[in-house]
DNA sequence: TCGAGCATGAAGCCCAGCTTAACGCCGTAT
DNA sequence: ATACGGCGTTAAGCTGGGCTTCATGCTCGA
């Protein structure tokens, strides 16, 4: 394999037609040029140029070579702008990934604001969940990542003046919402009446404790709703999992049995669906994962959903 | 611009998926492969590797970086191939040119010998009068140049031992061969009485005063008819221009005059021509004309050349 | 005949880039 | 727990590739 240097000096020489012409262009002395190209020369084991009385005049060896440096030169210099272009987000990738409900109320509006201002940046989203995030974010198959997990207690903005800190497995967490948690119920569920008619109403997760839950599947919700009874002091009985909130909605309508529903997903509950704060409140802390040195793009994009989130 | 050689060492880190198995295969320290990815970055104001416990793996500039360093690396070893191909004769150029009569006699042997040995050389052959040649040659735009000179005297094998020579031009000439140049007639023409009734009869120029000549239209034909009759005291009448050997056989043939007709032409003649030595003896000399530092494709076709002249 | 402009060679210097050595970090094996 | 091996990084120091300077030879044009 040639020495890329000593062929990009040949470029020169050939294309300024002479050796004192290159090595002005270059900033080199003549000299130090006619000594590369000699070493060239010698490593080849051919002629390049043929030496004129007015400069030089390459060989056909040469010529073959400069085509090849031109070649070079022009992917070096390329190579150079296109990663202007990735650091300028002028260029580049961002692969998202997030939960269905973010991906559908909250990442919207944050990639359209994105996209506005970094056209050529092009995006992917994919659903995932929580639990399958932190891998793929640690080994860069994605580049930034929605997820949650539940909070009990207070969930005020506690966390909100702490900003991005590096966790234990060497990511970047970012708060970005708290998420508060309903119950749905149907309209007449006995436990209603034990809270009261307003909507403002809590109900007391203990009043639950003979209700039939219907689930989400993904696995923190799941075992939240474990957890959360436990501290209640029994067991859920669940009558059905499920990962799309439409259809628990109908399950709820039905008379089935009751859900979480957090605030993200209330839009997706029908109308006869009764929504509750808990007590204890239940908080989905919403989070962006991303690598302890993120890309420009996704500075970018962090930049973008913290911006957004409501004050 | 980036610097080509730092390019290809992130290469190799990156295929070898960390620094030290990148070393290891450079034949460097993995201190020395750190620093050079480390003085890349700094160029680009870019991270290009994500530093992970086990190796490194790149970012998204870093693999554009590699991509582009894989286009560099291979077009580094494809010149180095292709170079060698050239110098062994497996690839290449071969710009011929020759004069008329020696592309029809003297080049079609030699030429496919050249081609059964070395069929990755392209050949190319055009028809130049030696006037026209020396400049091209030097200026590279032939490569190897079949001309003559006209050489009166004795013509015999003086020049065979000298082998090519420099001559004050700049350009190393080649004797090929010394076409005796003779002079054809029409049957009954004047001259043959007084020479004698023998083919091997020479016929003197000074008999030939009186003679109309049909002359070769190549300007170093024309001159030479002119000198080789000033020498002998007159001045040809010049009845016709041709550069045509079989239009001046029918010319000969329908008795409108005489003409020089070389050996290498003699085949071009017509049964009715005659043709006869001259006195003083005359003799076009041919030579191959190539640049001071043959390329190994020329030096090959001079081997073939020369070593298919007649002993 | 001279001088301008070219390529080249010898000699020397300087810094880019290497090695050595020591360190911190992580993950695993003892 | 502790030791160990493999990773990347840093500081320090040395070495040689590659530059400059200076001098020479060549060709061409004035």
């Amino acid at each position: 394999m040639l020495d890329p240097r000593r062929l990009l000096v040949l470029r020169a020489v050939i294309r300024a037609g002479s050796m004192s012409a290159a090595a002005t262009e270059l900033g080199y002395t003549p000299s130090a040029v006619s000594q590369q190209v000699a070493t060239l020369e010698r490593e080849v084991r051919t002629p390049l140029l043929v030496r004129h009385s007015r400069g030089v005049v390459p060989t056909e060896a040469g010529s073959l070579l400069v085509e090849h440096a031109d070649v070079v030169a022009g992917r070096l210099t390329r190579a150079a702008d296109e990663v202007a272009d990735l650091t300028a987000l002028r260029a580049g990738r961002l692969r998202l990934a997030a939960f269905a409900s973010a991906g559908a109320r909250l990442l919207p509006g944050a990639i359209g604001v994105f996209r506005r201002r970094h056209p050529g940046v092009r995006l992917s989203l994919e659903l995932r969940e929580p639990e399958d995030v932190p891998d793929l974010v640690r080994e860069g198959e994605l580049d930034l990542a929605i997820t949650f997990d539940y909070l009990t207690g207070p969930g005020d903005g506690s966390a909100v003046a702490s900003g991005p800190s590096v966790d234990t497995e060497g990511l970047t967490t970012t708060w970005l919402l708290d998420d508060v948690v309903n119950v749905a119920l149907p309209p007449h569920h006995p436990a209603l009446e034990d809270a009261g008619v307003s909507p403002t109403d809590e109900i007391d997760v203990s009043t639950l404790r003979d209700a039939a839950w219907i689930r989400d599947s993904g696995q923190v919700c799941r075992e939240q709703l474990v957890e959360m009874c436990a501290a209640a002091g029994f067991t859920p009985h669940v009558a059905f999992d499920s990962d799309d909130f439409p259809m628990v909605s109908g399950l709820i309508e039905s008379g089935v049995g009751v859900a979480l529903v957090p605030d993200l997903a209330v839009h997706q509950m029908g109308r006869r669906v009764v929504l509750r704060r808990l007590r204890p409140r239940l908080v989905r802390r919403i989070r962006a994962l991303s690598p302890p040195q993120p890309s420009p793009a996704t500075a970018a994009m962090l930049e973008v959903l913290t911006s957004r989130r409501p004050a």
